[in-house]
DNA sequence: GTCCTTAATGTAAGCGCTTACATTTTGAGT
DNA sequence: ACTCAAAATGTAAGCGCTTACATTAAGGAC
């Protein structure tokens, strides 16, 4: 069926039927009122490849995570997704496996098939910083969700998520509660993780403490299942040699689920010998027993900024100036974190670990 | 960059770049290196709308889903975008927020894409049955993966993912370990929740056993996070009331964290005291102190095999019968379940319990 | 050199729409 | 009944590609 069809069959030209479709109110009610007739009886659904051609609108957006399995990557999506459904247009979904190369490959992709406008999380760095990204923006309206302070100012419409300040919050709050020194467990490797490391770092030598870099646990693989295992495993050992100070931070909720059952295994009470927060605000972190605080970084938040941006830019067409949307992380304090005790010594404590506490 | 801009500058014919891009052996070497040359200097590509309008094939599939964050659903789409990438098609994703006319609405969508190919999800059981689906699958390739046993004998291409099995075993396992009932903790709506239920009862009447519907707990929510509270409130309560068995399944992992959860704070020791098993086998099995026993429902194998049919299909074009695939879930046997203990009575069991058990 | 087959390229007709512009209808104003 | 602007519709030119068919070039065989 194409709309020659419905043309002959409604006894109008092609160009009625497709004001009938498109701008209604131009056609004569009665006119009208025959060629839909026609049309809902033939089901006839007008070719969207035609119409972009003409129109050089695909009503389509290109999103583009690195992983398609991360609770944190599809809420952002699914709350997009809810906008864009509001606003008529489809979304391409693919994901990268954080390869640049693919990344760079998608978004040609994207271009290709004239998607109006593309969103891209956590973009490679490597990408954005040989103007990739920016040539990319000018041909069409493209939004960065992303944790990375440095590109903040470029003329780019950027989703922000304030990590640093995610981080801030929980020093504020264990260092509030009366701990000395708090540790950090994170990945091996990978943005999001030197964010908060750095950004903990900076709070400590903002109040002249001393970073001491043996509180940094690091696990080979954080970002999987595997984490939890491994994290559980990382903390136990350091509980047990004296080595872990009376709170700690888990870069995200996997890895304190673990610190969480290593505590539980030696045979600490959290949080009352032991607190832990932790990071994404996940199902994991109401799950167990003891429900864990954590820092929510509004994913919904983010996804429906990322939204906005894209419809506005799409919208406005042109001379609008790009805008960075920042997002601030909340910390959704649960039951896993306490004053230490006073009366007991931090967990294991050892002669050394107890010197290092005054250092 | 059109087309014709890459011919001009090349000194060919539109045909001449088309081939170059399409069929390049059909041109000899030197010329084909002038025009790549050409290409490639301007990073020209294909508009693949009009590619489309002349092919009649978009290089993309639809994939229509319940919602967006949930592991289950992201764990097939993973394995399909995947299994996509190298086939060259990209992935149109929407979600139906389980709303039968949004599903339509979706794939008529999809359908004025002229998309090559459509899988659904989790399809409503409204619009099986009113033939559509079956009416949309004479006009392309489309694969349903679902649990619907009804649905197997249909002539549509589709995955089926044999719930029933997996409760078979889940039974097997538990009365072979020596139970002599099993609990079944569920959400009070949803085709997902009917099907084990039915599949618990079927197991139970061919073996002549009794089916006691008060060992059937039903939560007001099981899918969202709400799911666990809700679930640790119910089994907390049947614990207190002595109407808990010495064996409980839950419908999924949510549920099933929930009762562990209760039983833990009732003073119960897993599985000594009670045994509990899950199902989706997603990572809040893994993620506690005590690790769940759960069904995997293989979602990864669902997901390349929906796109292998469907790429069969598109391969094959017209004439190839329709297949149908079946996936065998399988019990994670961890340590959540063991047999109860014969010196023990059932968790505080009541006299009248314990009369129950030999009904 | 001529003839003929095969390889290489060009020409032009669409694919199914939208839309600028041209033409015809309609109806208020006189 | 007659004008004339406004409303309704039609005509046809593309949008940027692919591909059937036509044409030209290349290279053996004689």
């Amino acid at each position: 069926m194409r709309i020659e069809d419905i043309a002959l069959e409604a006894g109008v030209s092609t160009a009625t039927v497709s004001r009938v479709l498109n701008n209604p109110d131009l056609v004569k009610p009665q006119t009208r009122e025959r060629v839909l007739e026609v049309v809902r009886r033939h089901e006839y659904t007008p070719n969207s490849l035609a119409r972009g051609l003409m129109t050089k609108k695909s009503k389509t957006v290109g999103v583009l995570i690195i992983s398609i399995t991360n609770a944190y990557y599809m809420e952002i999506t699914e709350a997009m997704q809810r906008r864009f459904r509001d606003a008529g247009l489809m979304m391409l979904l693919a994901a990268t496996d954080d390869r640049p190369e693919l990344e760079r490959a998608y978004i040609r992709e994207f271009a290709a098939r004239r998607a109006d406008g593309i969103i891209v999380i956590d973009a490679s760095e490597e990408n954005f910083s040989d103007g990739f990204f920016a040539r990319e923006a000018t041909r069409r309206p493209l939004v960065l969700i992303h944790s990375n302070a440095a590109i903040t100012a470029s003329p780019l419409d950027q989703v922000y998520v304030d990590q640093r300040l995610g981080m801030r919050r929980v020093m504020d709050y264990l260092v509030g509660l009366g701990h000395r020194e708090v540790a950090l467990l994170r990945g091996e490797r990978g943005f999001s993780y030197d964010v908060k490391e750095a950004a903990r770092a900076k709070w400590l030598s903002e109040r002249g403490l001393p970073e001491r870099p043996e509180l940094v646990f690091r696990i080979a693989d954080g970002n999987t299942e595997d984490a939890i295992p491994l994290a559980e495993e990382a903390v136990g050992a350091a509980i047990r040699e004296g080595r872990l100070p009376s709170a700690l931070f888990a870069c995200n909720d996997l890895m304190a689920r673990g610190a969480v059952n290593a505590a539980t295994k030696a045979g600490l009470r959290i949080p009352e010998d032991l607190s832990i927060i932790g990071h994404d605000d996940t199902i994991l972190a109401v799950s167990g027993r003891i429900q864990l605080s954590s820092v929510d970084l509004k994913m919904r938040s983010v996804g429906a900024a990322a939204a906005e941006l894209l419809l506005s830019a799409l919208h406005d067409e042109g001379s609008r100036p790009p805008r960075t949307v920042r997002i601030e992380p909340e910390l959704v304090i649960r039951d896993s974190a306490a004053p230490p005790s006073p009366h007991t010594a931090p967990p294991h404590a050892t002669p050394s670990h107890a010197t290092n506490l005054h250092a």
